[in-house]
DNA sequence: GCCAACGTTGGC
DNA sequence: GCCAACGTTGGC
C-alpha cells in the first residue's frame, strides 16, 4: 500500500500558507471547493496525516510554498449553506450535504519556494500533474517519490513527515 | 487581460 | 441524454 500525498491550490491573495500558519490552531477547513473530482478526493481518499503540498496559484510565480497535512476526516462545507457566501449552493441539503471538506494543518514553510518552472524542469518530477499544461484541478494526488523530491527542492527534511 | 481547456448548465 | 453556450481556472 503506497503512501499517498496531495497538492492543494490556493490563491495567496485569498488564502496563503502564511494565513494558515497564523490561524490560532494553524488549522483551517478547506472550504469553497466546488468541483466534484476535488471533493471526491477529500471525501473518499484523504487520510488523517496525509502530507499536503500547499500550492500558490494565480500569483507570480506560481509554486509550492510549503508543507501542510490533512487534519480531519470529511465533514460538510458550511459555506454551502450560507446565503451570503459566494460558495452558497442552494442544492446542498443540510441533511445530505453535497460539498464535503477536510481540515488542513500547517506543517512548515519551505526555505526555498519551489516555483512551477522548477517543477516542470526537474527530470525526477516527470509526470507530476501540476507540471502538466492545462491541469486545472485544485486538489491533486501526488506520488510519494514526487513529494520527497519537492521537499528536497524546498529545503525541508523529510523527517517532518513523521510528525 | 488574454485565452485554452474543460466542467457545468439547461434547452430541446 | 445530447450538446451548445457559458463560466471558471490559472498560466502567461
Amino acid at each position: 500500500m503506497a503512501k499517498q500525498a496531495w497538492l492543494m491550490k490556493s490563491e495567496p491573495d485569498v488564502f496563503s500558507l502564511q494565513d494558515l500558519k497564523s490561524r490560532p490552531r494553524q488549522t483551517e477547513p478547506w472550504d469553497g471547493v466546488r468541483n466534484y473530482q476535488a471533493r471526491n478526493f477529500m471525501r473518499d481518499s484523504m487520510k488523517l496525516g496525509d502530507p499536503v503540498l500547499f500550492y500558490h496559484s494565480n500569483t507570480n510565480p506560481p509554486g509550492v510554498a510549503g508543507l501542510a497535512k490533512v487534519s480531519s476526516g470529511p465533514k460538510p462545507d458550511l459555506l454551502a449553506f450560507d446565503k451570503k457566501s459566494k460558495y452558497f449552493d442552494p442544492k446542498s441539503d443540510p441533511d445530505n450535504p453535497r460539498w464535503l471538506l477536510v481540515d488542513v494543518k500547517y506543517v512548515a514553510e519551505f526555505p526555498n519556494y519551489v516555483a512551477l518552472n522548477l517543477l516542470k524542469e526537474d527530470p525526477q518530477l516527470e509526470g507530476m500533474l501540476v507540471a502538466k499544461r492545462w491541469q486545472r484541478l485544485s486538489i491533486q494526488p501526488v506520488d510519494w517519490d514526487h513529494l520527497l523530491r519537492v521537499l528536497e527542492l524546498g529545503g525541508l527534511d523529510e523527517g517532518l513527515l513523521k510528525s
